[in-house]
DNA sequence: GCGACAG
DNA sequence: ATCTTGTCGC
């Protein structure tokens, strides 16, 4: 691994400008970092009747053991039962490896191709992973928040930057994930007894509706149905293209 | 300096 | 993320 990771046009040729375009891997890991402190400040936090949600996209993305081929998908589920009725998927080559933080450059892209081949708008998107809960405030869910102007949140299995105490054992409690001291998302319960999730802002939406919405996306499971939808889809999706 | 590090 | 079966429990 060199200083341009996984660049394939980066040998030889001139060097291409930096010009920051959401998507767009910006040419090496400096410049991503770049990019992404200058665009922290532009996700906005709004709030969101968690109630009055009606069409919720789930994305996720699923690679091959070689890492060779990636399937990125998107499902859209309709309250207030959360059916499918609509989904897209992107078959393709991934473009860099997985960087902690630098997440997003590698999904981002084919995440949001299989969006715009949706015929369906949702009213919100769910992200595997993060939005501000990140080293510089702007994980994946902000890309795509940003890349489309939409309400978009994150739900993370893990923690990835800040420390959270265990909420109480029943569905439904929460304790703040702070970080630098910083809430930056929230711990959260939606199962009685289960694992937490980490919920955290994207773009368009506020931290309490973001959990809201995350609780009731989850209502069986520990994850939101959205996303164990696109999670099923871009799998499935996969090993057809294998 | 060392370890940890979303998927 | 992915490699991987059965098993315990509600």
């Amino acid at each position: 691994m060199n200083g341009a990771i996984g660049m394939d046009d980066s040998e030889g040729g001139p060097a291409r400008p930096a010009e920051g375009r959401i998507g767009e891997w910006p040419g090496d890991v400096a410049r991503a970092e770049a990019l992404q402190q200058r665009l922290a400040p532009l996700v906005r936090e709004e709030h969101l009747d968690a109630d009055a949600v009606s069409l919720v996209a789930g994305l996720d993305v699923a690679y091959s053991a070689d890492d060779d081929v990636l399937a990125a998908a998107v499902v859209v589920l309709a309250a207030p039962d959360w059916r499918t009725v609509d989904s897209a998927t992107v078959v393709a080559q991934p473009r860099f490896p997985y960087v902690p933080g630098l997440f997003a450059f590698r999904e981002a892209p084919p995440l949001l191709e299989a969006v715009a081949r949706l015929e369906t708008a949702p009213d919100v998107l769910v992200c595997d992973g993060f939005g501000v809960a990140h080293p510089r405030r702007f994980g994946l869910a902000c890309h795509v928040g940003l890349a489309l102007d939409r309400p978009v949140l994150g739900v993370g299995k893990t923690p990835f930057v800040g420390s959270a105490q265990p909420p109480a054992a029943e569905r439904g409690s929460w304790s703040p994930l702070v970080d630098g001291g910083e809430v930056v998302g929230r711990c959260l319960r939606t199962r009685a007894g289960v694992k937490p999730v980490y919920v955290s802002v994207g773009h368009r939406v506020d931290l309490p509706s973001a959990g809201d919405l995350a609780l009731r996306l989850a209502p069986q499971y520990r994850l939101p149905e959205p996303i164990r939808s696109a999670d099923r889809l871009c799998r499935e999706r996969l090993a057809a293209a294998a």
